[in-house]
DNA sequence: CCACGGTTTATTATAGATAAAAAAATTCAC
DNA sequence: GTGAATTTTTTTATCTATAATAAACCGTGG
């Protein structure tokens, strides 16, 4: 049965607008509303049915209005306002990153559902997503065997991700000064400037920014492997960063700067220049997270080669 | 409920090696059998059961001798014998190659399901493991898009491809004599020579020495996220060479020449020779695509961005 | 007429169940 | 006591079912 966190975080949603309202106001048209919320009008339909049921909304059809109650009716916990999908994937990720399981660990669907309290399918979904982020293997018979979070698999990882934002960053020197682009990037170093502003209280936001800027950088010549390797970046990014609370705050700040002074060498248009920073940064991230890889020893090629598994036609 | 497919292709294979045998042999031990037909020994107990009903064994324990009779039972029939998720692979790939449906085809799973007879559920496992081979795309509610094998894709596909293939055959000129990797070229370079030799009966046995030509070459540097990428190269021109008829037995016959250069530059320890050879047969490579994809423009930047499913998070 | 709410339909996400296949444990015969 | 066969246990592949959600359709009051 499908899950009803879509409306459940509608539900909070809804609750956190319409409380900011004034006793008998009206309550915006559905669509307006779903607009906002971002769900179908079935969802928001069922959540102002909700709301009425405790008094909070008066009147029905066109003529709904607040109705200001003492009745307080309580959020949903954040927990079921996110999706089965998703809570593997978050509850995979901090046993990946956080418990760092050895390499050779096999994986028992069975086993992992009932720990993560879903049903198989959805951690087999999840697998069979999560397969290209090199994280976890398909072995010969079925069944799946972790590679590990290890030295081996940032070292890889950055290999690519250099190449690839080498050749992105390398066309800024080619861009018109007149692109639209070039706005953009400007946007987001105000956005850095005022990260850095507030660096004490704001350091965790920079994960989200880091992405958003890595990302932009690899648009200019769009190519869609690419883009779906910024994906891998960023899942990893995203839980390395909500884990490794070590130096984090000082991490960031030297990241910040970092994408500034990277930042300054795209505006200036030369190509020596630009390569320089972004290999500088790169680096300097790829410092990063090996120091929070497991550290395990590459394995031989041969074995490495042949735990391969082999295509079927 | 698993489908028997398993069993199916072991019990054909089986009838195959059992028929080559004298009348009065003994069977080989199950567990020999197993490992010769890659199966478990339940699979292989089943297979002989089976067989022994048909009176073709006689005998039972470890005094099972073969026994030729006339009761010659049927080979299950080969679509039995593909496993389901392969079975959609097939489909959806011939639909996708050879119907080019438009960019921005909508993916139905129930409809795709009826129409390949099989459950949802490996509709939607085929969907999610086929989405980083850049040919469909998740939608932001749910639900799948077409991108189409288009131009771009073929474009973006042969980008990556070079970056790598350019990357990885540079690093033979560095490669001591005496590394074992130059005698699995030879012996490549030999399989080319033979095909070669009987290019008008063989031009088909192309595709696959393909693929373990350009596997070869990108495993002198290990790297997870090169090799996946194989991945989508291999399927991709392996149902491209199955449909795209046209010149087929010429077409090959010049990419074999192409590879026996190729493979002499990388004999040749020259990295200027090497990068040569590698670019002329990919640029050649990329032709032969391109001239079988669907030719649409593409889409402006905006567009394609604004489509990208948005990550949670 | 047209934007909005009411109603119906289509589609997906996810649970649950089960046979097939693999793996492990046990027994047997020489 | 060893290699093979038998039995048992574990695990996966795959189907079916259904609530949740989105999307489409439809009538009506301003």
């Amino acid at each position: 049965m499908k899950s009803d966190t879509v409306f459940k975080r509608a539900f909070n949603d809804a609750l956190d607008l319409i409380t900011k309202m004034e006793d008998g106001e009206p309550i915006p048209s559905e669509n307006s509303l779903g607009k906002r919320l971002g769900v179908s009008r079935t969802t928001i339909r069922k959540v102002l049915s909700i709301l009425a049921e405790h008094g909070m909304i008066a009147g029905s059809g066109r003529r709904r209005i607040y109705h200001e109650s003492r009745a307080n009716p309580e959020r949903f916990p954040e927990d079921e306002t996110v999706s089965t999908s998703a809570q593997v994937e978050k509850r995979f990720m901090e046993w990946m990153l956080h418990d760092n399981p050895p390499r050779g660990t096999v994986i028992n669907e069975l086993e992992l559902a009932r720990h993560f309290g879903v049903a198989t399918t959805g951690i087999r979904e999840f697998l069979n997503r999560f397969q290209h982020f090199g994280l976890i293997e398909k072995r010969q018979h079925g069944g799946w065997v972790l590679n590990g979070f290890t030295t081996d698999f940032a070292l890889e990882l950055f290999e690519i991700r250099e190449m690839f934002e080498l050749r992105s960053a390398g066309a800024f020197a080619e861009i018109p000064k007149n692109s639209a682009i070039w706005q953009e990037i400007e946007s987001l170093r105000k956005e850095h400037l005022q990260l850095l502003d507030d660096i004490d209280h704001r350091y965790h936001d920079f994960s989200d920014l880091d992405s958003r800027f890595h990302r932009l950088i690899n648009s200019v010549k769009p190519n869609r492997f690419i883009e779906g390797f910024q994906d891998v970046i960023a899942l990893i990014f995203h839980y390395h960063y909500q884990w490794n609370k070590k130096d984090e705050r000082q991490r960031n700040e030297v990241a910040i700067r970092e994408h500034l002074t990277y930042i300054d060498a795209l505006f200036s248009r030369n190509a020596s220049l630009i390569d320089l920073a972004c290999r500088a940064h790169l680096a300097s991230a790829k410092e990063t997270l090996i120091r929070a890889t497991s550290g395990q020893e590459k394995v031989n090629v041969a074995e490495h080669g042949g735990a391969r598994r082999p295509r079927e036609h």
